[in-house]
DNA sequence: GATTGTATCTCGCAA
DNA sequence: TTGCGAGGTACAATC
């Protein structure tokens, strides 16, 4: 924990942006932003992230969200006046920006990040997607894909097939419980397909409104269970079986 | 820049998170997160977040969105092993959890940060609605507002009035080009509220499809201009000036 | 670049 | 607690 004075740090943050290396600043700082609406943040104690893609945050002691942010690519300046550091960040392809001028730092981390680390996700909607499209029995005794991720008029369907009995088919996935914008989702979907097609929903639960919406459109839900679908990734994917089990 | 060793930043870690301090953590780590999907992050240099109510991100060096985070209120824990420190965040009301294993510390702050000061945004759309219920004819001449943020069954209609023929008018405001979820909104808004009413949108721009669809359904479209609120906002409620044309 | 739909969306509000 | 709409949503895919 270093506490530089105000000229030492104006000058490491000059530095550090110019490279283009990572910040974390934690400091008295006060900002303004401009641009799809106009927001005053008075002074207090807060962490400012510049990121190496010139990614800009500003979180306060508590709350997930951000509190300012601008997404990347800015122009970053730094100028210093008497009493406090001005630290500009403007969108480059947006008329937006976030003014901040910072009176006191308490710390001030700045160089460059070695990441390569990979990230995978498992059992993002998509992912789940890509599972039924290689068990279609899940969906259904006899369900048979034609195709997944069709485009629609109105949007992407996630799986299209035929039922045991020939009838076409689409299917909407939700990763959580399905609420009436979902249901809205596929009244869409059905209707710009047209009639004599059936509807299902899978998700793990439905609203209760959205359930008598479905039913009133003469669409199915069926329930699927996340558990299922992490055994067979787990049998397929070779996940590291400690790490899915570990929190269940 | 403190590069303290893995004891010592343990120590520290385990006294801030016992006292919910708030701490940022630059380090080599690795994460997995188990809950409404599953992720894992490979090993990486990032920046971790422990905020005072719980809250808890990890930012890479790149990128706006943090790759993994947790809401508050979580149950944070510490746990040293031989080679590598174990921070544990589960969040209380969800089976939810990110554990990161950290190798290697390059920078670590905690500590309270005072945070008073006030945020306060203008211009959002709850501003514009204000803007126009405090002046009317800017919807339309003749226009007058019987109430504003009135809830339907559907959603919550922006203002509701009537204009010079007495007629009722609903309006929606979008802060930014609407587009077709808007106009969807809107006509769910009139078709719950019934026949004979004069739906009005109004927003700095349409997309072409939106439009269409407005024209279909019989409803109205008219530009608002955030540069005249803005004025009106300058003039009625101080806002200091300088800031807000600076920009412009 | 404009438009559209998704998200481990988050958050607040109301029933 | 659950459900639902709003957001400076951000972001990716697609036209």
């Amino acid at each position: 924990m270093v506490k530089p004075d105000l000229e030492e740090a104006a000058e490491q943050l000059k530095k550090a942006v110019s490279t283009k290396e990572f910040i974390a600043l934690v400091c008295m700082c006060e900002a303004d932003y401009v641009g799809r609406a106009r927001s005053f943040l008075e002074k207090g104690e807060r962490l400012i992230i510049v990121k190496e893609d010139t990614s800009f945050l500003i979180h306060r002691p508590s709350g997930l969200e951000p509190v300012n942010w601008q997404p990347p690519p800015n122009y970053i300046g730094v100028t210093v006046s008497q009493d406090h550091i001005v630290l500009t960040v403007k969108r480059m392809r947006k008329p937006e920006k976030v003014v901040v001028r910072i009176h006191c730092v308490k710390s001030i981390f700045s160089g460059r990040l070695e990441d390569k680390g990979g990230f995978q996700m498992y059992l993002s909607e998509k992912e789940i997607s890509e599972i039924l499209r290689r068990h279609p029995e899940l969906v259904e005794e006899g369900f048979r894909v034609t195709s997944s991720e069709a485009k629609e008029k109105t949007g992407v369907v996630d799986i299209v097939g035929v039922d045991a009995n020939n009838r076409r088919t689409i299917v909407e996935i939700k990763k959580d419980k399905a609420g009436l914008e979902a249901v809205r989702q596929l009244s869409r979907y059905a209707r710009s397909i047209g009639p004599g097609v059936r509807v299902m929903l899978l998700a793990p639960g439905v609203t209760k409104e959205a359930e008598r919406m479905l039913r009133r459109n003469g669409m199915e839900f069926r329930r699927i269970s996340m558990f299922d679908l992490t055994r067979i990734l787990m049998r397929e994917d070779g996940v590291e079986k400690s790490v899915l089990t570990r929190y269940l």
